[in-house]
DNA sequence: AACAAAAATGCAAACGTTTTCATTTCGTGG
DNA sequence: CCACGAAATGAAAACGTTTGCATTTTTGTT
């Protein structure tokens, strides 16, 4: 077996013209714009490119229109649970617009980022989708300065420079608190990732702390533990929080996957949820429901901030303008579950 | 605000040319094959390109050389916990040679596949990765007559049309089974998803009957249950099946996700794993080493296989030529954790 | 310093579409 | 059946690169 390099059986809109006998312009035309082609033209092209196996090419269209018909998203991790169901239905959503989807992770590191951007930009997409605001100065100038349009996924917030499609995480974080506090708990363990460059989890610690505040509810500094985005190591570390004589009545977790952990670090201590602790996660993933008992955690729609931003990107490319709600924010929704009892 | 349709700013190599006071094929050189100018002339190039704020369009490129340098991956779903891991190493992986990842997920629906597949051709993918075996016919011609690099991931199978990397399914079920026996287990139940056109679920049942008969272990009809790929689901189905009087002393699972909801099931009915009844899971997902106890399973290493996938369909695609092990093995490995004991 | 060989650069023709403008064909009313 | 406006089609010029070949510059040798 053996690939050609050139790909050169591969028949273009020329042989197409030539087998219908048409004019090039027509064969282009029923491809991009059918219906300004007779419907018996039309038949007799489709016909000859199916006998041909014509596929039209995209990247030569673009060349001349400018548009890819391929946007980019690019996330932190693609291997991980709540950003794979954003993707997903991002993609889902793109396809309705037959338009693709290019995808890159950057693992957190923002050089990368910009790499990323840059490689995407070299690929011409239509439009851009990305994690949160925080973001190099380069990468935005990178875009800005081709116009091409952009979109924050994920967080909300009132007032940004770029669109955002996103539940308020300082919301969301507070209402778990606020949950665990009219419990009645008082002595609450805070499992955080660390926020250097990641404005969804600062935004939820400073919910966090706004409503302790607000109760009145000092946590001591070994009640702040920072806990990597790993369901390993955050059992390592509630393990140790429980099994010890100052054990907390309540944890409260950045996100789903620390909550899991700490699930089975309470699993391995025989410590009862919630009879012994109440443990709540934000984020809703996927498992949480069915965990034993049931997570409550608070539920951010992964999949519709996924779908709506596609629509909205391509709604960007396509008239040229920002979409029509430039600040878009999809509830949040508590989800008590089995996990969090009063004190 | 207000996104140009037409992207009028954006500098060219034509602009880069005259800034730098060279011709346009020496601009182009200095980004295509950088060690053919001097360095001096590639210095004051790529000087003027910064200072433009050149970047550099691949889809003319591509049109010239037929090379897009974008690869396609079709998985069946993004939004899960197995092919997440093979789509971050696959994309990591190209970004290594200087590739991008055009990615969709077809929710196991082929005529989908065919859609995706010819959109992806449309876009002229240098090469694309398909997940397991079963594929329309129609795809595979079209990828064929253009003379396209294809490679199957995830499944192995000694004897392929077409190059492949992966595990070996029906041994990897061989090795779960066997272990059960091996601890003196007779009542096992089977809870895999339906086998119709997914060949890693088809091999995995095959090879689980053939160990089973090779054991002399009759299964009865009612302990050979189908289950989707749904924890919620796997839950509701355990419950039933563990909360009866004939409880089988042991479960093999299709997967790690079906294993998650009989874990949870066991929980909430409160059934002693592994005293009580044992399970293993088929995978060796994230999280499965963290439950409580430790999920046996088998490794399929996910990552190894993306990686090594990505660094194929890029040769091939260089080469023109079949990979150098047309069909790849990745070891899987038994993970004797805490989920099974003996009878 | 002169010359040949090698290396670097420039010129111009592709690559496969889309689109503007001109031309032809079609449908309709008189 | 003709004339007319509208609709469909065709001709040709882009789009922004890459690359084969020709030309110029550099390097190494004597």
């Amino acid at each position: 077996m053996r690939y050609s390099r050139s790909r050169k059986g591969a028949p273009g809109i020329v042989e197409v013209a030539a087998r219908a006998g048409v004019s090039i312009a027509t064969v282009s035309r029923t491809f991009s714009q059918p219906d300004m082609v007779r419907p018996p033209t039309r038949m007799r092209i489709e016909q000859a490119a199916d006998e041909l196996g014509y596929i039209r090419n995209r990247a030569a269209g673009a060349l001349h229109n400018r548009f890819s018909g391929t946007l980019g998203l690019v996330v932190p991790t693609i291997d991980n649970a709540i950003f794979a169901e954003l993707i997903e239905a991002f993609s889902a959503r793109l396809r309705d617009f037959d338009r693709t989807m290019l995808i890159a992770a950057h693992g957190y590191d923002l050089d990368l980022e910009v790499a990323i951007v840059r490689s995407l930009l070299e690929r011409r997409i239509d439009g851009i989708a990305l994690v949160g605001f925080d973001h190099a100065a380069v990468s935005m100038n990178m875009l800005q300065q081709r116009d091409v349009p952009v979109i924050s996924v994920w967080n909300f917030r009132e007032a940004t420079d770029i669109p955002c499609v996103g539940a308020d995480n300082v919301a969301a974080a507070r209402t778990v608190v606020r949950h665990v506090l009219d419990l009645g708990h008082r002595d609450i363990a805070l499992l955080f990732p660390d926020v250097g460059s990641n404005d969804r989890a600062r935004d939820r610690m400073n919910g966090v702390l706004q409503e302790l505040r607000i109760a009145n509810v000092t946590t001591a500094p070994d009640r702040l533990i920072s806990c990597p985005y790993d369901i390993g190591e955050a059992k390592r570390l509630v393990r140790e929080l429980v099994s010890g004589t100052r054990r907390p009545t309540a944890i409260v977790c950045g996100n789903d996957i620390i909550a899991h952990g700490a699930f089975y670090a309470c699993y391995a201590e025989g410590v009862r949820i919630p009879d012994d602790i109440s443990i709540v996660g934000i984020g809703d993933f996927r498992g949480s429901a069915h965990l034993e008992p049931g997570l409550t955690t608070i539920r951010l729609p992964a999949r519709r901030i996924g779908s709506i931003a596609a629509g909205s990107l391509v709604q960007m490319s396509d008239t040229g303008m920002p979409p029509d709600t430039f600040n878009q924010q999809v509830a949040s929704e508590l989800k008590d579950r089995g996990s969090t009892t009063a004190v």
